[in-house]
DNA sequence: CTAACTGCAAACCTTTTGCATTGAC
DNA sequence: GTCAATGCAAAAGGTTTGCAGTTAG
């Protein structure tokens, strides 16, 4: 747990880079968010806590860590514009399931596609390093509402 | 058979719109492509046919065609940049294989994740779509170059 | 004929960069 | 103290839009 908590900073410092208090809050805002954060919102939420930070802080900020693998961009099949959103680097990859209804982001647990990867290296001698599962469709909910939806 | 060679004019003037000879040039680029096209190379390549056509038709195109649903937008995980790239829409799923290596773009084929389908179905009551599933590694060419890259 | 489409130019939005200053270690 | 990181402002993509003229059906 705290590790989980604390990965971000840890993994930071070890790269030999400074942990600034506008990192920080960075990190705070993507450890405790609930929904995936575009750099605007990222940019927005930090300026709550520190109304000096500056717009390109975020951004250098999350090009940072993503380029040291702590986070993920992802742009969720543009269903909500073309924004990127960040997320931190799960341990265990995960799909991000997309509702074109009510642009809700489900993330089921699982770890089949394991032989995914497995399948892809025997077949075609690609070895895959990072997976990238997007789907798009009606969750639950949205479903039982139109319930005459075809397909 | 024919239908699906004339898809794009034919679904475009299915859906009340006109085919212009610039969206001709559009079609044409896509369904001969041997590679994925950003917006900014189809203007490109368009304009080597038509010295004419502007850019802002070529992006009114891709984004007509994309909300017709005959093309798919792709970002290819970003491993080349951050632009966006079209491709028509296929008749069955495939995979992007993105090597980090030498930027090449593999899609192999097979149907094994029908099953994946059903399975998030089962087990999340989610009712995938449009399915993106894309891999970044190394290809089998840029493994054997390296055999000491440390990544 | 006329609504859809195009070319043009300018605006827009997101992201990046050069530089002087600040601050983490 | 030193070098990385920040704030600022300006630029750099990439994409969109209002409008007047053109054209497919």
């Amino acid at each position: 747990m705290s590790v989980r908590r604390n990965s971000l900073s840890d993994r930071l410092r070890a790269a030999g880079l400074r942990l600034t208090n506008q990192r920080r809050i960075v990190i705070h805002l993507l450890e405790n968010a609930d929904r995936h954060l575009d750099a605007e919102k990222v940019f927005r939420l930090a300026r709550r806590k520190d109304p000096n930070i500056h717009r390109a802080t975020v951004y250098r900020t999350l090009s940072t860590f993503k380029k040291l693998g702590l986070v993920d961009e992802l742009d969720l099949m543009h269903v909500s514009g073309d924004r990127h959103y960040y997320e931190i680097r799960p341990s265990t990859f995960h799909i991000h399931l997309i509702c074109t209804g009510c642009g809700s982001v489900q993330e089921p647990g699982g770890s089949w596609w394991q032989e995914m990867k497995s399948r892809v290296y025997d077949e075609t001698g690609f070895k895959p390093e990072i997976i990238r599962l997007e789907m798009s469709g009606l969750c639950k909910a949205c479903r039982g509402e139109k319930s005459e939806s075809p397909t």
